[in-house]
DNA sequence: CACCCCCGCGCG
DNA sequence: AAAGCGCGCGGGGGTG
């Protein structure tokens, strides 16, 4: 059963009960924003329906901060990013709806991009509030651009994860990372001295500041300006072409130790300091924006707060509330292990059977270095063509062929301009009008330009297949974890807690391919059987009975940074 | 002043 | 060692 919820312009929200293919049953009904919760909750309770809505970004917080779980949906904006690029997808007829619906052109805008293709998306009003009826019609044309697609399966499972996905980031922002406030006030003190005056920059920064405006006999030196630092650098013989660590390190000067630890502090004082203490912290947790599907292979994004970079260095101020434990969860190696099961290369596939895939490829074909197998491992999927990476991949592909053969192939086919897609049916957007330019070059420099950008794209499809493949398994593991763990109750010892409204185990965090969830000690052991059967059922859904492995790494403890 | 790009660095 | 993929963010430094 689905159920369609859409919010009215005036203050109200539309249900309608829809059959298999997305045909209403019944007559729809109405009511206000303030009776939705208690029928929302009532629904879900007899009917447990599938939620079919614009957006779960949009609808589902507010029911979440009413109390209200929620167990399944479909996203019809999430679908449509997915369907109208899939290359499973047959009948064109729901893609040119679909590009009609997002108000921009298929592909990049770029400073090329005809005036009159974004004219519409740039001046037209404010984009309406999107009826029930068209809602309901374009998720009933989405159904039937599956089913009458290439591999139906496939892409009702990419779908479905996709949508689990978007319940799990509405979750996750509601709940927040616990964070200790004073734990983090003590490890920027004693990293930074004291917190300065605004508009001051911390004491120890400012001493490392002078002391590198002495090394370097430049009274004026802003070290946070690049061209200045280059300049002062080269004045004193230190022949650097960037100012990046790496290339810095390799200098034998008095300067460069200060200034490697001034770049230090000042990337934790501008990126994870007081000030982002203040704007992000809020009664000790972190609450940033989860951007499901925000990275064009399928990856999720993130809006503020830089939930995705969380440095090492402040990892300790991410803390078990009393009578609970941080579960920690990756999994390991999951891009050559994806590899493996989608090319079916039976070597390879051997080696992903095995807890450490990198050491059993040094043993099959590197004399035992595992650096050298993980290098040329990445390589084959980043497209290496320079360096040691480049030059172990002939004896990787005499190894691997069927694996090699896989990225190579996606490689030529982005290289030729044409799209690639994932395990499950995500495609490239096309690419774009600076591609079709390049197939009419005339000069030397053009065409030089033009060899240039067709490389580029090849590394960009290389990768894509994998690294979207991985991100489809890790968003199956994710909704695997959460269906598991919704149904824990509270233990004993906690009778009187009022925990949120998707239970006492909470699922908190989700980078690529690691987890953490926050729960009371005594629901821990659960949590972990949990977390190790889905990413088994993970491996299930997408591949079947193909042999390989995902095996997780799972910490239990009190605060992120005793992880790994 | 707002807006944009580049740089550098954090994460996977 | 720092190449080869995907991101977000803050600061400098330029533009209009």
């Amino acid at each position: 059963m689905h159920i369609l919820l859409a919010s009215g312009d005036d203050g109200t929200v539309h249900l309608a009960r829809l059959d298999a293919s997305g045909v209403p049953l019944g007559e729809p009904w109405q009511l206000s924003r303030a009776a939705l919760p208690k029928e929302v909750s009532d629904l879900e309770a007899t009917e447990q329906p599938r939620w079919v809505w614009d957006s779960s970004s949009e609808m589902y917080p507010p029911l979440l901060a009413a109390g209200v779980r929620l167990g399944r949906c479909h996203d019809v904006t999430l679908a449509r990013t997915i369907l109208r690029f899939s290359q499973l997808v047959q009948d064109s007829s729901y893609a040119a709806l679909a590009t009609e619906l997002t108000g921009s052109p298929a592909y990049p805008v770029t400073e090329d991009t005809p005036l009159e293709d974004l004219q519409e998306s740039l001046f037209e009003a404010p984009r309406h509030r999107r009826t029930a009826g068209e809602i309901r019609a374009e998720f009933a044309a989405q159904l039937d651009a599956v089913q009458s697609s290439r591999a139906p399966v496939r892409l009702r499972l990419l779908l479905a994860a996709e949508s689990a996905a978007s319940l799990v980031a509405a979750e996750m922002q509601s709940l927040g990372v616990p964070w200790d406030p004073q734990v983090h006030r003590e490890l920027l003190s004693d990293a930074l001295g004291p917190e300065p005056a605004p508009g001051r920059p911390p004491a120890r920064m400012e001493e490392l500041a002078q002391q590198l405006r002495a090394e370097l006999r430049a009274p004026q030196l802003n070290p946070d300006s690049p061209q200045d630092l280059l300049k002062a650098l080269h004045r004193n013989g230190i022949e650097v072409r960037t100012t990046r660590q790496w290339e810095l390190q390799s200098f034998n000067h008095p300067a460069i130790a200060p200034l490697l630890e001034y770049k230090k502090l000042a990337r934790l004082y501008t990126a994870n300091g007081w000030a982002w203490l203040e704007a992000w912290i809020r009664n000790g947790r972190f609450r940033p924006d989860y951007v499901v599907g925000g990275v064009v292979t399928g990856r999720w994004a993130s809006r503020g707060g830089g939930a995705l970079q969380i440095p090492r260095t402040v990892r300790r101020a991410a803390r078990a509330l009393p009578g609970y434990k941080l579960l920690v969860a990756d999994a390991s190696q999951v891009e050559p292990r994806i590899l493996a099961a989608m090319s079916g290369d039976a070597g390879m596939a051997a080696a992903a059977r095995e807890q450490d895939l990198y050491a059993e490829i040094a043993d099959a074909g590197f004399g035992g270095s595992r650096s050298s197998a993980k290098v040329a491992l990445l390589g084959a999927m980043y497209g290496a063509t320079t360096g040691e990476s480049a030059r172990l991949m002939p004896q990787l592909r005499k190894l691997y062929p069927r694996a090699i053969a896989l990225v190579e192939d996606a490689a030529r086919q982005g290289e030729r301009g044409e799209s690639v897609s994932t395990w499950l049916g995500r495609s490239t957007p096309p690419p774009g009008p600076e591609w079709d330019a390049a197939q009419r070059t005339q000069s030397q420099e053009e065409q030089r330009r033009a060899d240039a950008w067709a490389r580029s794209r090849g590394r960009f499809t290389r990768n894509f297949i994998v690294q979207g493949t991985a991100a489809e398994w890790a968003e199956c593991w994710l909704a695997g974890i959460r269906s598991r763990i919704a149904a824990f109750e509270a233990p004993e010892g906690h009778e009187e807690t009022v925990f949120p409204p998707t239970g006492p185990a909470e699922l908190v965090f989700f980078l690529h391919d690691e987890i953490m969830i926050h729960a009371p000690a005594e629901l821990i052991p659960r949590c972990v059987a949990a977390v190790e059967e889905a990413a088994r059922e993970a491996g299930r859904l997408l591949f079947g009975k193909a042999p390989v492995d995902f095996p997780l790494t799972v910490a239990v403890v009190d605060s992120y940074d005793q992880a790994k």
